[in-house]
RNA sequence: GCUUGCGUGGUGUAGUGGCCCAUCAUUUCGGGUUUUCAUCCCGGCGACCCGGGUUCGAAUCCCGGCGCGAGCACCA
């Protein structure tokens, strides 16, 4: 009799129906403004997919809407940066919907003139009241002629305006999901495009832009939220009237992050502008350019989301979660450091090294430490008052009398700073900043290092002083 | 309301009929190494939503219930 050996499965689960294939994966985000924590989950799983198989990542810029979230130019700099950052390698395509607009107009022309699409002028309300009804709208059997007429109205500044009417696909009225009843395709928008000004009048809406275009690059696997289903369900009967084969989708379910509360693209841009925080990369946002700037690895962002996997359910995780999985990627390279906060001068009398080194990492070959004592040195406020062992140091009183070099007892180790330099170190926990004064020890590390601050925790050293990473 | 999806320890996750009195990680607790309350190592606690059914056998299949999420936009 044959056993099957319990194996448990690491990292990511196969690709459905990949055969021989080197799948085509895409991210595509709306360039509305730069990525956040949120974003990287999606760049991270496709990206691996593609790292791992050998196929292609696509990172498309879904930039259609000029009117509800309209595009932000420097996100077309700052996502491609970001994209490598994560990844670790920069996208095989990279694709702007706004600029492919030709491609979109000319798929919506071919379902009018195939009858599987119309341009219905209902308003939203009215037609909402077929779609609920399950009635069919006057619009829907027009003639193919009169359909193309009405498309070039729409095409026409003179003619059609926002909100008169739209290019809907010919599904059926009556199945089951209301969401699929002849859904809407595209619209008129007159906000200038950043890119691309005003070149173009009807823009399509997701489902038909990325069905279009998912079908133009070739994409095999579309890995996405869950709340994207009826989308592909949409899209699916789109594919259907064109005669292609939906590509393979995969869905993750939502994933909420306690500490980081709501927070939404277009919310976080008004706050800044309202000054509540000081930009893009504040430390108490969530985006990609803030747990950067807090030193969090992308290795560490992509080892946790892959942990997470692909389960449709939906998930509340931690922020100590990702803190572990950074924690072991910084700790072997961060050097240790001593920060005293609300330093308390302590004077040293007795004899004792009045200079020396110290380890700077216990397990690898770091340059030392380097100490030289005048009189005294600084320790914390709550350390003081009590007999102390001095970290590396000697064992004093609690008046600073030198009792013994070596380790005498069990009297509680402390760190200390001879000489140093008054710094701050910033906390963002949540939506709070709390900023903590000190005395830094002397040290040569280039700002964007990140070390240990002994007895507190993981900092990185800033222009102007130290930010926290997590304990 | 209609549609659709999900329910394994505190939090995540593996598991597609017998390996499972259930995997791994994290959190927490205890211990060890360490002249840091860190890192590292060892150990403990702790779970298959509920009720039926199918089966020799169910976390795994079926039905019902309950709970939670998402969609029903001229946003993405």
């Amino acid at each position: 009799m044959e056993r099957k050996v319990q194996t448990r499965r690491e990292g990511l689960p196969e690709l459905p129906n990949l055969d021989d294939r080197k799948p085509v994966l895409r991210f595509a985000p709306n360039p509305n403004g730069p990525l956040s924590f949120g974003h990287s989950r999606g760049l991270v799983i496709n990206g691996e997919y593609a790292k791992n198989l050998d196929g292609e990542l696509i990172l498309r810029f879904d930039d259609t809407d000029t009117t509800v979230k309209p595009p932000m130019l420097e996100a077309y700099d700052s996502i491609p940066k970001q994209q490598e950052w994560l990844c670790g390698f920069a996208a095989h395509r990279i694709v702007i919907a706004s600029e492919r607009m030709e491609h979109y107009h000319e798929y919506a022309y071919k379902m009018l003139d195939g009858q599987f699409g119309y341009v219905c002028t209902c308003s939203a309300e009215d037609f909402k009241v077929h779609r609920v009804g399950m009635t069919e709208c006057p619009c829907r059997d027009n003639s193919r002629d009169l359909n193309l007429e009405r498309w070039a109205k729409m095409n026409d500044p003179n003619e059609y305006q926002p909100g008169d009417a739209v290019l809907r696909v010919k599904t059926d009225m009556t199945l089951k999901n209301p969401a699929l009843r002849d859904w809407p395709a595209a619209r008129i928008q007159t906000n200038p495009h950043p890119r691309v000004g005003d070149r173009w009048r009807v823009w399509p809406l997701l489902d038909f832009q990325s069905a279009v275009e998912d079908y133009l690059q070739g994409v095999t696997h579309i890995i996405r939220g869950k709340d994207l289903m009826d989308s592909t369900r949409k899209q699916t009967l789109l594919y259907s009237h064109f005669g292609w084969k939906y590509p393979e989708t995969i869905y993750w379910g939502r994933v909420k992050v306690h500490e980081f509360g709501a927070f939404s693209t277009s919310q976080m841009k008004k706050d800044i502008t309202a000054g509540l925080f000081d930009g893009w990369d504040d430390p108490r946002l969530p985006t990609l350019s803030a747990l950067s700037r807090r030193g969090i690895q992308a290795s560490a962002l992509r080892s946790f989301w892959i942990e997470l996997g692909l389960t449709q359910k939906d998930i509340a995780v931690p922020l100590s979660t990702l803190y572990s999985h950074n924690t072991k990627q910084i700790d072997p390279r961060a050097p240790r450091l001593a920060f005293v906060r609300n330093a308390c001068p302590i004077i040293l009398t007795g004899d004792l090294p009045r200079s020396g080194t110290i380890q700077s990492h216990s397990d690898t070959e770091m340059l030392p430490r380097q100490y030289s004592i005048d009189e005294g040195v600084w320790i914390e406020q709550e350390d003081s008052g009590k007999p102390l062992r001095l970290k590396d140091l000697c064992d004093i009183d609690e008046n600073g009398n030198v009792e013994s070099i070596d380790r005498s007892d069990k009297r509680s180790v402390v760190h200390w700073v001879a000489g140093g330099i008054p710094s701050k170190l910033t906390i963002a926990s949540g939506q709070e900043i709390d900023i903590v004064e000190g005395i830094l020890e002397n040290n040569s590390h280039p700002v964007g290092t990140i070390v240990q601050l002994e007895r507190i925790g993981y900092a990185i050293i800033e222009d102007d002083g130290l930010l926290m990473v997590h304990d």
